[in-house]
DNA sequence: GGGATCGTTTCATAATATAAAATCGGCCCG
DNA sequence: CGGGCCGATTTTATATTATGAAACGATCCC
């Protein structure tokens, strides 16, 4: 709701949006009188903004009195889905990330037992550079986004991938074991986020956090990688605020 | 857009609704100029209007001048998607079938193999009483609702469901042989509904099409059962037309 | 540097939304 | 069956707001 002193209003649009937010309040349908005294409008003028979003379908009048939210919104709803673009959304996020921190930042979707680059946010004057480019893939356990999606998918889940796909070594710090991985699982549910500590690549570290649709669904994850040396753990807190911001941008609405 | 005759408008709802009416139009994002031209708004007008719904989230200000649906519209579309409920919003349309038909109407949805009955509208006055209750169970190649999901999912579905649960005989007019089937349901994609001829009961004939949800999912079916002396194949259109009507309460957009 | 074009802001006033009052509809009770 | 009550709906005078012409700002191109 916008603020009276700080934001250009029309009272009309104002006054259409808090009934809205009342019908949202409502898990059932709700009648004239009780939208009116939450909104503090007049029952007439309430009834006269409510038949407009009627005929507009942005409401629906299941009976005389009584309102429920229409199914235009829907519609709409879904037209937004349909144009969003997690790659298109997490782009200028990504570049305030690595303003910030000044290290490569990746945006990488699950395809079966790999995750694979789709964005990158880094620069090329950097001394070290750190080789992962779009279109590249990696096996799950081996990277930080891959553990994401493991820790997403339960114990049992991540003990299957393990028996098909393997949990070969890409380096010497790649975690082989089943236990010491699911254990390492564990910890990523609890955090939020996973860290990559020279697993896929010798001498580079990597922190990723899930990014969530508007059905909660984990959709995709941003990382940051960087020298192990330069890495900094407390990044994590970043990384993992930005992926829920990106969240939403594809309308992932946080539930209790 | 309500007609200014008939119906009760504020103007500026209006306007409003006009503005994100062109925005659907536009896949891509739209500037001001374009957006006040198709809407025959003033250019001052239509940025006012566009700042009010940036500010409330209904559309999104990508950069100044250019603007697309905004991520509220997908929690609102979010909201009313999970509070529709199938059986909710096909009632009044059944009731207004058997009204029109006066035969036994239907809800029912697929479990697996077999269609489940969920909602059923009839007049216990009918001297030869239909016995189908709710919760009922039949197998899919028995049933018009059946043969409708069945149909959807391509030949390739239905060979292995034929393989997998057989094609046990109800009556001596149940399709048992897979090619006959098959066959049958050819025509059922090609028609928008099947019938039943006394496949899953001696002396009852029915007929059924599929309800869709707004992302064009078949999730339900809507069926006519009566006697098969008085079932009229002529009904086929209005339980197809109903079906479409309670398809769109669901929120579903036929595409071209 | 100037012109063109689009976006944004200002403010006088034309036009509209508002809400008080009246009316309607439905329900309940005696 | 009639009256009372309450919520919904409609009417309409006018208080208040949305409008759009004009001015200003930003950007681009010649």
């Amino acid at each position: 709701m916008p603020d009276a002193q700080t934001k250009s209003t029309i009272q009309v649009i104002d006054r259409m949006m808090s009934l809205i937010d009342a019908l949202v309040r409502h898990p059932g349908p709700a009648n004239l009188k009780q939208l009116a005294v939450e909104t503090g409008l007049h029952p007439s003028t309430a009834h006269r903004i409510l038949a407009v979003m009627v005929d507009n379908r942005l409401v629906d009048r299941i009976e005389p009195g009584t309102y429920r939210l229409g199914i235009r919104l829907l519609e709409l709803g879904n037209l937004v889905r349909f144009r969003l673009n997690v790659r298109q959304e997490a782009l200028p996020f990504m570049q305030r990330l690595h303003e910030a921190l000044h290290e490569t930042v990746n945006l990488s979707v699950r395809q079966g037992d790999e995750v694979v680059y789709v964005e990158r946010v880094d620069s090329s004057a950097h001394m070290m550079r750190v080789v992962q480019t779009v279109g590249t893939r990696a096996p799950l356990h081996a990277t930080a986004v891959g553990k994401v999606f493991l820790a997403e998918d339960g114990a049992d889940a991540a003990n299957a991938y393990a028996q098909r796909a393997g949990l070969n070594r890409l380096t010497e710090h790649t975690l082989a074991d089943i236990a010491v991985l699911g254990s390492e699982l564990g910890q990523v549910r609890l955090q939020g986020y996973a860290m990559d500590r020279e697993e896929a690549e010798k001498g580079v570290s990597c922190i990723g956090a899930g990014i969530r649709d508007d059905d909660g669904r984990l959709v995709a994850g941003l990382s940051v990688s960087a020298p192990s040396d330069r890495l900094d753990p407390a990044w994590a807190a970043r990384v993992r605020e930005t992926a829920e911001q990106i969240s939403r941008a594809m309308g992932y609405v946080p539930r209790a």
